[in-house]
Parts: structure tokens; C-alpha cells; sequence
DNA sequence: TTGAAAGCGCTAACAC
DNA sequence: GTGTTAGCGCTTTCAA
């Protein structure tokens, strides 16, 4: 069964183009495309004349024609893990946010963390003549680095570090605000700490809040106990097995830094099904401050990690560099901060 | 300061052609263009030769030049809401998964429920010639619904209602779903139960949820105070300030029918943070299960939106009529169920 | 099985 | 200010 739009569409197959404007309007396609592209060496009347055909051709310029003649299709690829996932979806928006600002278009696509399908969808959009990218990454890889470092097109990464340093990136201070995390949890007098990190196969857990939970421990004269270091999935069941998991312990820790609001969540209804009191009897401290963080009792202390900025940063950074404009620093850091809430008690 | 990616690019400027592959491998163009194509009309002996050259020349089809000459570009527009809200991140993961698995790329881009913006996006989409568009709206208004009637390519509206009928889409029956979620408050014996639907100038809250709500209710022979409606906003904030509004009455509600899984979190806040018990003194039933649902306690009894699936289908459903098959029937309606766990007490 | 050539719809010199 | 004319890189008849 066919819809009306179909009966429709096969009474207007005729695409009007910027030739037939041209000839309603007794001008050349020339003048047209100057009309369109708001080039300023138009007579007004003229201009007029056209607008007028445009409309009431309902004339709507071709980007794909124009794309291949100009080399510019107005339109950025973006890579990120996956779209379901908050994290990566407050990025993408802040992303798409200032894309539009700057009047791109974004091709966006899952790479579910799989170096494979980061290779293949890079490809993709060198083929689709994407004028930039931004790209979100676990790791960036040797095969990943090279396929970057051949782009046609400018990258800028976001919430994604690039040990070699040689691509432009929007990040936080990781390895900061994670010390400061753990910090505020041994000032508060705990001696064993848990680190629930997320995968260590991703840079940012492995590099940077794993070295400053042991930094910040070495500099307490505190023990480095392995047995405390999680490496989890990220979910939020993870967070309950990792409490479940450290709780066996004959010294089972005090506290958590965990690596993401649903692991934080997680750990601390692991604690309160079994009768445990958060922050009284377990402190947590979370990374992240999505939503999340306030939609649970106790709400989470957490270290900032602004999503949105990042992306949105990081969009606008690729703008300057597909615009060749002067970048003053290509590996821009944006401050984070700890939202104090309840999960932690006070201390003063 | 230039990156080394920036130097790399300079140089290898030259980008290879079609043109290029054909000289080097000593055929023509239409040649290559057969090979590249997985045209069968090929000699294996050149068709080797030419992928050999491909290969060597680092030749990538430019996908810009191609939509250009066979009018298909391979990518479908997607509109919905807002990603970074969960629901349409769900079901743009659907969307996607599906795409890539047809080779089609997606071009994604946020609405805000703004008929403006819905507008203009549409007609960003028909000008890049998208081969099709999935369109999630809270509405489909007569400048929509026109706009989309004289769309070039087809339209699958996805979890979202076309009170005319005229286009493709998925969705659940929202009627007999929240028909269902009531029912089960009445069946606990609750004689006041508030309706928190999110904003009313969305269809499905609108037309379904709430129709369905009063339906239950009047079959039921129990009154219908227009007190215990509240069209709120869906975030978590809005579910508590419903709970408070609501609890001011001389006579409360004693259950909620919440329209999202984020307003169900706040109500059960709402009342557990005044001392109240869930599900012993009120009893919640959400609309979404998202992984939110679980993550409360008690963990939410919610009806289910298949987010993911109707965006999976909706995509199949376009890639279908795109590509001219037969459709069995334009609407398709996913089955529902209610996942029952804490938030309303056992009834049997 | 292969090639020649005509576009696809637009931009961008360049000339007038 | 405006028009002419090459392309942009590829697909697609149509012939051979």
C-alpha cells in the first residue's frame, strides 16, 4: 500500500535546478549561484528578480552538486563510542549544538570502542569528503594514529587523549581532578580507598585517574592494596559486583573513587541493599556529574567532567582549523571542579 | 603552532581519481567504476589489475561525486528531540545500527521539539539529497506535515504519531500500554491516582497516555480529578515538584502513573525524602524502562518502550521503501509489556 | 567485456 | 554587474 507522500512525490518528480532558475529569471546560472551565495556583486533589482523565481520555483540549491564543485560539503564526521551511552550523547549534543552554529552538518556514527570499525569509519568519511572530523576515542592506537595522521581533512579530538600529542584535542586535566578526588576522601580519614575505574584498555583510566589514585595514596604514605583497584566495565551492575567483589575483603575498604556516575550509583546500592549507610559507613565519590549524580540518595559528590563543553569546544575548534584561522593552542584544557553533595561528609 | 598532522596533509595534496586508477591499470574510467562497483561484467584478470592499482594508489571513491551521478547518497537524515536525552539516544542507536548495517551513514540533528527548527531541518536534509529521513517528533503539525508531504525522499516517523495516518512509522499502542499501567494501580485498590505525563502538546501524552488514563479510571467508575493531572516538564526535577503539588491536596493520590522513568525517580524522591514508603504508602508505574529503571529503589515497575527496536525498525522500514520493495503495512505497531518489579506492591 | 562520452547541478575563474 | 565556460569525480547509457 502506497501513502499519499508517494502519490505526491510521482506528481512532482521534476527537481528544479539552478539552470532552470536562470532561464525564468533571464540571467545567467552565474548570477543565480551569486544570488544564493549571498555574494555582494549583485544589482538589488536583479537580485529581486531572482529571489523571486527561487521562490516561486521553490528552488532548493543542491548540496551534494555544490559539494563537488566547491570541495566543501559543510558537513563534519563525528566518532564516538556509542550515542546510547550519556556520556558520549551530552558530547555529541554539545557537538551538534555548535556545528549548527557554524552551519555544518554532522555524520555520526557508533564505533562501539572497536579499533576496526574507528579504521573503517574514518575511511567512511574521508569518502563522504567530510570537511573535518571530531572524534571520540578510548585509545588512540598506532593504526588509529596513522589513519589520523593521513586525514584529508583536519581532526580534533575531544575527551580523548593522544599521547604523542600531535592532534588537536579538548580534554580536562584527568590526572588533577582525579588526585583532588582521592584527596578529599583521604582527608577524610580514610586509610583504604577502592578505585573503580572502568576499563584500564581506555587511556584516560589507565594513564591518568589510576596514577593519581596511586600518586595521591604514595603521597599519604597510604598502601597501594591491588586488591582495591577495579577495573570495571562501567555499568552500573559493575559497580554493584565491584562492592560486592572488594566487600569479601578481610580489610574491605572505607571508600570509593569510582570511575563514572552509574559505577558510583551502583556501589552505593551494592552498600545500602546490604545494610551499609552512605557517606556514614562508606564514602563515595564519583566522576562524572551527569544527571545522574543528583537522581540518586545520598546524591554523589563528583568530579566535574563537562561533557557538553568539551564537544562543544572541541567543535568549535575544528571551525577555526577548517577555516585555517590562527589556533593560539591546539591541545586546549577546559578547568574541571567537584561538586560536593552528599555522598561524601563535610570536613571543615 | 601546526600540527604534524597539518604537514602531512600539505604533503600529500593531490588527491587520486578515478581518472588516475584508469590511466595506471591502462582501462577506462566506466572500467573502474565497474570494479569499484562490485560489477560482475569484468574480466578477473582486470579486475585484478585494477584493484592492484587501487591499492597501490591508495584510491578512495569520492562518495560526494558519486551522489552527484547516480542520485543516491547513501546517507538518511535523522531528526529527533534532542540526543542527549536518553530516550532519543536509545532510539538513535536503533537508527543507526541498522544504517550501518544497509551502508547507510546518518546525518543527525537535534530539533528541540521546535516546529522551526523541524522545519528547517527538513529542508537541510532534502538539500543534502538524503536517500530518506526518520523523523521523531512530539508532533506532527500541519506546516510538518505539509513540509513532509512534498519530501522528495520517504519519511519513517519513528515513536512518533500522525494523527492522519498518511506516513510510515513505528510505535507502540500508547493507549492500551497506559490503559494496562493504570489498570494495575486500580487493581491495588488505589481510588486517587495521579496522572505525571510530561508536556501535553506532545501527541502521545496527550492523546493516548492520558485518554488512556481517564479511560481506566471512568471504567473503573472512579472519579477524574483534573487536580491529579500534571502535564509537566519529564525531567526529575518535575517529578519531584509534581509529588509536592500533588501532596498539598486535601486529598492526595496514593499512586502515579508517571509518563517517564525520570519523573517516576522524582516522584518516588519526592515522597521517600517526606517520609513516605514506596511501595507501601505510594505506589509508582513509569513509562519507559530505560536502564534508569533499575537503577532506584525500589527499582521501577514500567511499561516498555522499546526505544531502541522502533528506531531499528523504523530504519528497516525506510531502507525498504527506498529501495521500492513491497510493504506490508506502513504502520507498524511494536508489541508492549509491563516489566513488573518494586515500585507497586504484588497483587495476586 | 570494454570504452567513449554525456551528463549530474553547481562553483569559480575569467572575460566583458 | 553579469555572462561564459570549464571543470568537480563519478555513473551510465550506448556502441563496439
Amino acid at each position: 500500500m502506497m501513502s499519499l507522500q508517494y502519490k505526491n512525490k510521482e506528481a512532482y518528480p521534476l527537481t528544479v535546478t539552478i539552470y532552470d532558475v536562470a532561464r525564468e529569471a533571464n540571467v545567467s546560472m552565474a548570477t543565480v549561484s551569486r544570488v544564493v551565495n549571498g555574494n555582494q556583486n549583485v544589482k538589488p533589482a536583479t537580485r529581486k528578480k531572482v529571489l523571486e523565481v527561487i521562490e516561486r520555483l521553490e528552488y532548493r540549491p543542491n548540496a551534494v552538486a555544490r559539494g563537488l564543485a566547491s570541495k566543501k560539503t559543510t558537513t563534519v564526521g563525528v566518532i564516538i563510542p556509542d550515542i546510547s551511552n550519556n556520556i558520549y550523547a551530552e558530547a555529541a549534543r554539545g557537538i551538534e549544538d555548535i556545528a549548527t552554529m557554524y552551519r555544518y552538518n554532522i555524520i555520526l556514527a557508533n564505533s562501539d570502542q572497536n579499533e576496526e570499525k574507528e579504521l573503517t569509519l574514518l575511511d567512511t568519511m574521508y569518502g563522504k569528503q567530510v570537511d573535518g572530523i571530531v572524534m571520540m576515542s578510548d585509545a588512540v592506537t598506532p593504526k588509529l594514529h596513522q589513519s589520523m595522521d593521513h586525514s584529508p581533512v583536519p581532526i580534533v579530538l575531544a575527551g580523548t587523549v593522544d599521547e604523542s600529542n600531535q592532534f588537536a584535542s579538548v580534554n580536562i586535566d584527568y590526572f588533577q581532578a582525579s588526585y583532588e578526588a582521592v584527596q578529599m576522601l583521604i582527608a577524610n580519614g580514610h586509610k583504604r580507598i577502592a578505585f573503580v575505574s572502568g576499563p584500564l584498555h581506555n587511556t584516560i583510566n589507565s594513564k591518568f585517574k589510576l596514577e593519581a589514585y596511586k600518586k595521591a595514596l604514595s603521597d599519604a604514605r597510604l598502601e597501594i592494596d591491588e586488591q582495591l583497584i577495579l577495573p570495571e566495565e562501567g555499568s552500573y551492575d559493575s559497580g554493584i559486583e565491584a562492592w560486592e567483589t572488594v566487600m569479601t575483603l578481610e580489610q574491605p575498604p572505607t571508600a570509593f573513587f569510582a570511575g563514572s556516575d552509574e559505577l558510583a550509583i551502583g556501589i552505593v546500592h551494592g552498600a545500602q541493599d546490604n545494610g551499609y549507610k552512605v557517606p556514614e559507613d562508606i564514602e563515595v565519590i564519583s566522576f562524572e556529574n551527569s544527571k545522574l549524580a543528583r537522581m540518586v540518595r545520598p546524591q554523589l559528590t563528583s568530579v566535574v567532567l563537562p561533557l557538553y563543553d568539551i564537544g562543544a569546544v572541541a567543535m568549535r575548534l575544528l571551525t577555526k582549523i577548517m577555516n585555517k584561522e590562527e589556533i593560539e593552542d591546539q591541545e586546549v584544557i577546559i578547568p574541571h571542579r567537584i561538586e560536593v553533595r552528599k555522598s561524601v561528609k563535610k570536613n571543615d
